[in-house]
DNA sequence: CCAAAACTGTGATATAAATCACAGTAATCG
DNA sequence: CGATTACTGTGATTTATATCACAGTTTTGG
């Protein structure tokens, strides 16, 4: 989990931040665990679901089909993530399909148990509000970049997007990636071909906006990258 | 407001539910009235404000403008629509801009009268939660239907979103989208050339999947539509 | 009611990005 | 540890969409 940066910055886009106190006791309270193995499916988009997780441990993609057969990354979220929170509330299938990139640790909470606490506690409420309000400023915000942007400005986007829900601020200011991340991935969640999501990520390892080792980024500097990917 | 077409598709994407009795009960019981005149803006994005309106009559634009000056739509909402409930909630900056497409008459709910309400009532949370979730799975959608969908599914899909939020279904099952739409504003929903969303409108005129009336559009093949921008 | 302003339709051209093609490199697993 | 599979980099080509140009039409407001 991203912890200054998450803080300090006001701007982030697709970014889970740390959970609020009351929302992590409500889910320590009831919540009953669950594993995944590295590439398991927690659910599919369409499956109709009962409540939602919380990652304690591990690193989960979410993504859609498209009609063509592409598949668009959502997020790649990590520890301390919430995920499937729309069916929570509206019962409605889910919205995308969540599998593990690596071995995950998750609290489960149902529908009914959630309700429950959060009648008893307004908090709760307030606080689930907050996170969706959150996601809906950044998803707004990833409608108008997705028509605005160029590609280059979408792949930096995409960086910015890993480094909130993923990324880990080291001593020297740089935020490490931790987990591989392929050309593919950045492509899916850009919304572009894996061959231009490739120039345009060679372009900011060159302008040295990114590092990279082994397949491991690291985001050098935070604040050009915003920049690019600012609408 | 459209009313069959809403409740019985589950497959609205941008649109406003009509509101729950609690909330809307909640709004006339504190909420204070706002008159805009045609074309008078209620707040631009970037702008803090206190709480969050209910459009009671009249149509209201909500955009933002990109970088590079070009207008982006996000919608055109018309009577019963909510407007500014993120602010409300997260008291962050107003995310976009608003303004009178006609004169109309607003409620304003305060945060302050807001909370009070809804700590005394869990219902109101539960269906404020219920508008936002709605709310993030169209911005989710949308998002993935920037990237995957051609030029003439996003004027499809902007259509599509339009009849939602100010769709009026006629006895003979059309859809009347009761204001005056120019191809500026379905180009602005649609993130494409203002030239390009010509042609895909009269494509669709064409092929009497749209009908027009002046510069008043209806839909007359609702289905056909949803079809072509599904993601 | 007339002039100015805003909107519309459609061709011609330019351009960003997708797609194709393929060789080189790294990762996985049996 | 060697072989298959997955990932990366980069040129060449094609394609969708933006941009330009401009004439015709409607709407607006003084």
């Amino acid at each position: 989990m991203l912890r200054k940066v998450s803080q300090s910055g006001h701007g982030g886009r697709n970014h889970l931040p740390d959970l609020p106190w009351c929302i992590k006791r409500t889910f320590l309270s009831v919540a009953r665990p669950r594993q995944l193995r590295a590439r398991e499916v927690l659910f599919h988009a369409g499956d109709s679901g009962d409540g939602c997780y919380l990652v304690r441990s591990g690193v989960v993609k979410a993504s859609v089909i498209a009609r063509d057969g592409q598949e668009r990354l959502l997020a790649v979220l990590g520890t301390g993530a919430l995920i499937g929170e729309l069916s929570l509330i509206d019962d409605e299938p889910r919205s995308a399909t969540i599998s593990a990139l690596k071995p995950c640790r998750l609290l489960h909470l149902t529908k009914a148990s959630f309700f429950r606490l959060a009648d008893a506690n307004p908090q709760v409420y307030h606080q689930a509000l907050k996170i969706l309000a959150h996601r809906l400023r950044g998803t707004n915000d990833a409608v108008v970049a997705q028509g605005t942007v160029t590609v280059s400005g979408r792949v930096a986007r995409a960086f910015a997007s890993l480094a909130e829900d993923l990324g880990d601020e080291q001593p020297d200011g740089r935020i490490l990636l931790a987990n591989k991340i392929t050309q593919n991935d950045i492509a899916g969640m850009a919304g572009v071909a894996r061959e231009n999501a490739s120039r345009a990520i060679n372009d900011l390892l060159r302008a040295g906006v990114l590092g990279r080792a082994g397949s491991f980024y690291t985001i050098v500097r935070m604040a050009e990258l915003r920049d690019m990917s600012e609408i």
